[in-house]
DNA sequence: AAACAGGGTGAAAAGATTTTCACTTTATTG
DNA sequence: CAATAAAGTGAAAATCTTTTCACCCTGTTT
């Protein structure tokens, strides 16, 4: 059992997490000292020290950035406690489709409410807008959508879907006729791009049910 | 579409990618450097302009281990302990401002890399966008935004706001000038509104820092 | 042939970060 | 009360890290 935290060591580990997630990399000294309103860096190394006596922290001496969380080794399925971890799935893995859950570029936590209707939120994954072609519906580049993944015979005509086509990642309307797939723009500046549904060019992922966007 | 990676970016982008999973935060040059067998630190400089050029990592000046993937976004460490839940404000809150989170229409679980720059997920609520005024900038009616609340005098200029004014919450971009709060919207349908500071039918709640809509 | 990009070497300069030292304050405790 | 632990201040020293400079080498392009 560990030691227990005095207040100030407890707001330090908390930055120090917080910071961790946000700039996947632990804070200096000093930025733990200006966030904590410490002017020394002195009173943070005492800090850290003592958390790492207390078994909180690991610290690699003379080593920037040397810290390391002493239970960060958590599965991020394992604390679905009501809201579900959704994998994040890379551009890079484009040139193979069917194993877009291999590559992971990281995870993010989506409340139950953006899920209605999905039976299993192991078949949703995040996907990052490619370009700016539905920006007549308000999604734009770069905007994160989750998907739930479907073959394309089973999207409906009209449907917000998300298609894998080069390198990209491309949300259009899906319509199915004269034996192909059409994905269809919101914004004129963009062209419809039509695929045999064999096409290997185009992979079809699925439904878009949800969009989150960081504004700063 | 981004630049191809040589064979030596590429493998310098690999390394990186695998130091961080399991350091869990950058390697310096040093570093990389003595797994390439590269002598010089210049030399990985070298290599390391070339990926942040091609788009494939961002650089912090001079900080230590400033090195980020750009195909990263979302937390790849998994240091997961529960997504912050957030109050959604209620519509019917307009007549007390003062009360917003007294009276919740509901909660949402948000991940905390929506969060960044956030000390404390306390600070922020949600609430949903009451009209197409910013249909311009990709929000539209009904949107769930992310607030972080701030007093007017803390918004910068041109900063995305949230703002209480009758009955609707008001998604706007906010000015400060001739003593004057200018709301104004993305959209030319919409005008521009102005209040003094002290007008009780304008309320500040704070800045926008994120978004989120269900599609189905 | 000259110009240029990708990759490197070595060394030195410029910064950033961690550690150490000496001394202070406040609250708690035997 | 004197002793001790927690938390800090300020400054300086010791290390690390990033950046810059000057040059070298090898293909490919012009």
């Amino acid at each position: 059992m560990k030691a227990r935290l005095t207040e100030r060591q407890n707001q330090a580990y908390e930055f120090i997490r917080s910071y961790m997630r946000t700039h996947r990399k632990p804070p200096t000294l000093k930025e733990i000292g200006q966030a904590l309103g410490i002017r020394s860096t002195n009173g943070v190394f005492k800090l850290l020290r003592a958390l790492e006596t207390k078994g909180y922290l690991q610290r690699e001496p003379n080593a920037a950035r040397g810290l390391r969380l002493a239970d960060d080794e958590a599965d991020p399925f394992a604390l679905d406690e009501g809201a579900p971890t959704l994998v994040v799935v890379s551009r890079t893995a484009s040139d193979q489709p069917e194993q877009l859950r291999r590559r992971p570029s990281g995870y993010l936590t989506v409340d139950p409410y953006f899920l209605r209707g999905v039976m299993d939120p192991e078949t949703c994954v995040i996907g990052r807008a490619g370009d700016d072609g539905m920006n007549g519906d308000g999604i734009r580049k770069g905007d994160f959508v989750v998907i739930e993944e479907a073959p394309w015979n089973q999207l409906r005509n009209g449907e917000l879907s998300a298609f894998l086509v080069g390198e990209e990642l491309l949300i259009r309307r899906f319509y199915f006729a004269n034996d192909r797939l059409h994905l269809r723009p919101a914004d004129r500046t963009y062209t419809e791009e039509t695929f045999s549904p064999a096409d290997p060019r185009c992979h079809v992922i699925g439904r878009v049910i949800a969009l989150m966007r960081r504004l700063r």
